[in-house]
DNA sequence: AGCTTATGTCGGCTTAAGTCGACACTGGTT
DNA sequence: AACCAGTGTCGACTTAAGCCGACATAAGCT
């Protein structure tokens, strides 16, 4: 992986962090509901039982196969989707009122973002 | 990383695919809207901008430390940890009338899962 | 309490994720 | 239509993610 830089990967921001622990935890009430062990999800999934338990914890550097795969199983996939959906993306539809681009404008004005 | 079987990292389930891929088309949304380009992004985040186009297409084998990093640039990452909430999960609060464990049960009744 | 099973952890091993530099392509601007 | 900048891709390299087997601990059932 990186070359050994150590940010996003490493140590992220406390907010996604916070995200992640937040998902984690979120994951794992939903599967001991369901009376499942992590035996039986990573046979279902096909991935090692450690890599489960990892994601339940929110590790940042697990690949996002596994919560996918989690969500998956749970019957709860279709929530992945529904993140950062551009039409409930206030701020970006009033960006998007002036031009709606295919890509990130070369120059230009001092428009350039949030805060 | 596995040891060269195939299953949930290289080719995971078509709607966990569909997810990943509606996810990475929001993201990429999101950032032309703000008109972010994707080495900003990559300098913001600490991270290589091939890994972020990477993300906006969908790949399974990143890391969500990655899709984590691009919603929490662009605001979104409260999002995250909305993921799978025990609170929204009818299926699993139906079942937690029953029990409310901290592991799944040893042996049991043949009660097992959904479907 | 005792038994059973789920989960945590450790170490070694293999493979691929992420980085970096360079070049090609493509879309937006003037 | 020419130019410039954003994005795609390739190849080589370094590092760690994920696997596996085994053992330790903790939680649930009787």
């Amino acid at each position: 992986m990186p070359r050994s830089r150590g940010h996003l990967l490493t140590t992220p921001p406390s907010e996604v962090d916070a995200a992640l622990v937040a998902l984690g935890y979120n994951l794992r009430t939903a599967r001991v509901r369901r009376n499942l062990t992590l035996v039986q999800m990573a046979e279902a999934l096909g991935v090692s039982r450690e890599v489960l338990g990892e994601a339940e914890k929110g590790k940042a550097s697990t690949s996002i196969a596994v919560y996918a795969g989690l969500l998956w199983r749970l019957g709860m996939i279709e929530q992945l989707g529904e993140l950062a959906r551009p039409d409930r993306d206030e701020e970006g539809q009033r960006l998007a009122s002036f031009r709606e681009p295919k890509r990130a404008r070369p120059a230009g004005g001092p428009l350039d973002d949030d805060f």
